[in-house]
RNA sequence: GGACCUGUGGUGCAGCCUGGAGUGCACGCCGCCCUGUCAAGGCGGAGGUCGCGGGUUCAAAUCCCGUCAGGUCCGCCA
């Protein structure tokens, strides 16, 4: 974490109110007589002869020695001219950068007086984050949020850098967009010289991009932001950042290499070490070993299959399609309210039940169940999930997506480590279904969007059974997040209208949502594939935070408000008018 | 829409379970002292709607109900 945020790039510290930053300043300065501008952090008095400022800046913090006393205070924004000269012997301080030298015979400018700070700015103070997002300003002034947002326009930097060098074009799209009615909410925005007509925010730029590459752009890429009216969480705010690319003839792994070549440059940038190649697994496979689309491979177990175990089993619990388990270690000592949770959570998650088992010495099993075992079966559980004496095996009996499912959740949740803990763990997850259970109607729900391309393989599917049917599309999973998905795009019409067909969409229908791209696909449309993945989340996973709120200056809270400028607010009647906008109680 | 956690001088906490004077700790703040500190040190001081409203009780920071704010999660996020 230190070759980044000094950026290579050299630029001109000295102004005409400083001459060196803070936090440069080394022996080889000795002797000059140098001005330097910050706030002050703090100030030790001794006496009217004698005090020590120790200034501040985005660099770090020197001390400066008057020689008398002097009436600053915390946070006082200052210059200050002295002579760099070294520290006296003994007091050498180990934990400054600067700590071999100091500025002596300072003469101090107030520039800005201030307020007591209502919080400490040292990182070592810890805040409540709603206090901390009211006076975000100070907030960012402190050394964590610093290096966060520097490091932030670092990966940037090297992502620009290694989308450039791939051939690609920066293409700016519109953040005022046409409404198109399906996935995310859209922020709709009112026009004033169309009253009772409405924009839409882009809750991303994908058919903006698929129309430059009708366009001939070729290769196009932005860092773009998102914005989707949905609810918020750790790892998602209304409005985020990708990067968003698209290439035209090219297959899935010409995009997977493309990102895999960003990601990883960045990941170098912001960690001093390139990560190896990115692995790829299934769909099916991910959702069979880990339970989930997107698994955290920091964690080593996995879910073990039971149901041969189990096929001839008198035990009517486990009765069904697929018996899946997970070992937790040293989950024997769980107490049973700790089990009743999770087995609230499994029900939750649509299981008929939790079945669980605590290993024991000599492999005795402790669980209300276990009565019901044989021997084989006793055996079995704890040879098949390798369990040693004091681990926990948790089993789910249904079918096979419930059964991975509640595991991969239970796993997620007992097993992994925060977010941005150990080591990065990449991987490619492919060949997603092309659809996602049925909607009211019984048509099936596109799982990526109705753009994707089936797999090749599978074309034949989507007018037969095309729930079993996959797509040519990909996510990009680093320890348990999703950073991103793309797929490989429909460019033929005809191909487009079965798939349309398959969802249950009319022709009117789709050329109402989405003539404009359907009419630019009839002018000679390129094969083309794209990707988008969120920077906020791959940034906040380098820095070690656990939520995204730490690498961006001024987020929301979980409710969408803004603490610090109060948004959203209500605007004055006349603002309403000419909008040709009337508000609406809600009834309660 | 739902579940759970949190809310006590400026900041971070303890106190709450088991009701008894807003009682305590650390940091910060203000004043005085102090010529080598660096999370300086010493002495003194100020600072409170215990988120808000209601209820129970002789008595509520503490118990109950409601509500607001923040967080984590489910739903939602093609």
């Amino acid at each position: 974490m230190s070759t980044n945020n000094e950026s290579s790039v050299s630029h001109r510290t000295a102004t005409s109110m400083r001459d060196l930053l803070c936090g440069e300043l080394r022996s080889e300065h000795i002797g000059q007589v140098v001005r330097v501008c910050g706030w002050v952090a703090r100030r030790r008095e001794h006496g009217e002869h004698l005090a020590f400022v120790d200034l501040r800046d985005h660099t770090g913090i020197i001390q400066c020695v008057v020689d008398g006393s002097t009436d600053v205070r915390s946070e006082y924004v200052v210059q200050i001219t002295g002579t760099v000269r070294p520290r006296p012997e003994g007091t050498l301080n180990d934990a400054l950068d600067t700590g071999e030298v100091e500025i002596g015979d300072c003469r101090v400018e107030i520039l800005s007086v201030a307020e007591p700070p209502p919080f400490g700015l040292e990182d070592r103070s810890e805040v409540d984050e709603q206090i901390r997002l009211r006076y975000r300003y100070l907030d960012l002034r402190r050394p964590r949020m610093q290096r966060n947002l520097r490091l932030r326009a670092a990966v940037n930097r090297a992502l620009r850098s290694a989308m450039d060098r791939q051939g690609f074009v920066e293409v700016e799209t519109p953040i005022l967009w046409a409404p198109t009615p399906e996935g995310a909410r859209e922020f709709t925005v009112p026009s004033r010289l169309h009253n009772g007509s409405f924009y839409v925010l882009p809750q991303s730029p994908q058919l903006a991009k698929q129309l430059l590459m009708v366009g001939g752009i070729d290769r196009y890429y932005q860092i773009a932001r998102c914005m989707r009216d949905e609810d918020l969480r750790a790892d998602r705010q209304f409005e985020f950042t990708q990067l968003d690319l698209e290439a035209s003839f090219v297959t899935q792994e010409d995009v997977m290499a493309f990102v895999s070549e960003a990601v990883l440059d960045a990941a170098e940038v912001a960690t001093g070490v390139r990560p190896g190649a990115i692995p790829q697994i299934t769909w099916h496979e991910a959702m069979d070993r880990f339970g989930v689309d997107k698994p955290d491979l920091r964690v080593e177990i996995e879910l073990t299959d039971l149901s041969a175990l189990f096929a001839e089993s008198e035990v009517r619990a486990f009765a069904a399609p697929v018996v899946k388990a997970l070992k937790i270690p040293a989950g024997a000592a769980f107490t049973r309210s700790k089990l009743d949770a999770l087995t609230d959570t499994a029900k939750a998650l649509g299981a008929k039940g939790l079945a669980w088992f605590r290993v024991q010495d000599a492999g005795k099993l402790d669980s209300p169940l276990d009565r019901f075992l044989n021997e084989q079966e006793r055996e079995g559980i704890v040879t098949a999930t390798k369990a040693e004496s004091g681990d926990l095996v948790l089993v789910v009996a249904d079918e096979w997506r419930l059964s991975v499912e509640v595991l991969g959740a239970l796993r997620a949740q007992l097993l992994s480590p925060p977010v941005g803990e150990g080591e990065a763990r990449y991987v490619w997850v492919m060949d997603f279904p092309m659809f996602d259970g049925v909607d009211g109607a019984g048509n099936p729900i596109s799982a990526h969007h109705p753009f994707t391309m089936p797999h090749p393989e599978d074309f034949e599917l989507l007018k037969t059974d095309p729930l079993k049917a996959r797509s040519q599309a990909y996510d990009l999973v680093l320890n348990g997040w999703e950073l991103g998905s793309g797929s490989v795009r429909i460019h033929r019409p005809d191909l487009q209208s079965e798939v349309f067909s398959a969802l249950g969409i009319s022709e009117e229908e789709a050329e109402k949502r989405f003539g404009f791209l359907l009419g630019a696909f009839r002018h000679g449309a390129p094969p083309h594939a794209g990707f988008a993945f969120g920077i906020d989340r791959l940034v906040a996973i380098f820095t070690g935070a656990d939520t995204i709120r730490e690498v961006i200056a001024f987020p929301k809270t979980q409710s969408g408000t803004d603490l610090m400028t109060q948004a959203p607010s209500t605007i004055s009647n006349s603002a309403l008018l000419e909008l040709g906008i009337r508000t609406i109680t809600k009834e309660s």
